[in-house]
DNA sequence: ATCAGTGCAAACGATTTGCACCTCG
DNA sequence: CGAGGTGCAAATCGTTTGCACTGAT
């Protein structure tokens, strides 16, 4: 076989696990989730494909392809604290979180994570790293802020 | 008018929000909430109101309860981390977070935030506090740990 | 050519809503 | 008594699944 997976374009190639056949629709699902700052619902990335293009899309291909994604460690699979729908992120080197605006709803997203033992204390790359009551071993973690935003404390 | 609310039984008033009557069924989400130590979803709550007694009792009211009681400030609403339901827990006088085993789904509730600027600078009672980008003024956070639990950590 | 991946539509579970009746205050 | 709360059933929303077809390898 030649290089990595070049039929013709190489550019679009990039880090794709072993058994995922590189598909228009992976493709275009990959890029919008590569495109945002933010998780997306399955719904809204179903929004955004036809957005781009008239072809067919079917809602249930999204789900699949999120979800064989997530099986490849591809994307983190999150919900909101609070709302049941669950949205999507590429995994990120690092984590992100949020802080949520609890008057226009809108998600900043912080810079540094607000947990200052982070990296070295709650990560698993040292191996066991005790935390709290009964040697309970942090793997990861998720924080969400709620407040008011710039905007909605001035509009007071 | 009286002293609170006591009509005849003063046992079962406690703290509850002006607008909110005290029904039969609003009483048995509530105890039940607090009887648990974890959050419960509608369906679980659901499912504890006619195992006491043979009343009739419906799903949609669940769901209104609950609404009408995070709207009073008396619950959180929260999600489990990847999945899509939604659950309830009494809104404690002091905020808890939870541990949760990536194996065998326990949630330990941790007794100090892990935040550790949390009272001072991440609450509001000091008035406006800035924190990471925009002026954004925090009021409330919420904080999920994943890991191993010290038994799944032995199974290995 | 083959089998994973896809579209479509139906199935499903969780939550919401409209309406008539009931009950707390 | 009257507004708010409830039961019931139908409606809605997000997600999943079965099946026949298509396309990437």
């Amino acid at each position: 076989m030649k290089n990595e997976c070049d039929p013709k374009n190489k550019k679009m190639a990039e880090e794709f696990p072993g058994g995922l056949k590189w598909t228009k629709q992976r493709k275009r699902v990959y890029q919008i989730l590569k495109d945002v700052t933010e998780p997306l619902s399955a719904a809204q990335i179903y929004a955004r494909m036809d957005a781009w293009e008239q072809e067919q899309y079917a809602v249930s291909t999204i789900y699949r392809i999120l979800a064989a994604f997530e099986e490849n460690s591809l994307v983190d699979k999150t919900t909101w604290m609070g709302e049941g729908t669950v949205v999507y992120e590429l995994k990120h080197p690092g984590h992100v979180h949020y802080a949520v605006c609890l008057e226009c709803h809108k998600r900043i997203p912080l810079e540094h994570c607000p947990l200052h033992m982070s990296a070295s204390h709650l990560h698993p790359a040292d191996g066991k790293q005790e935390y709290e009551a009964d040697g309970f071993t942090v793997v990861s973690h998720k924080i969400e802020l709620y407040g008011y935003c710039k905007e909605c404390q001035e509009k007071r």
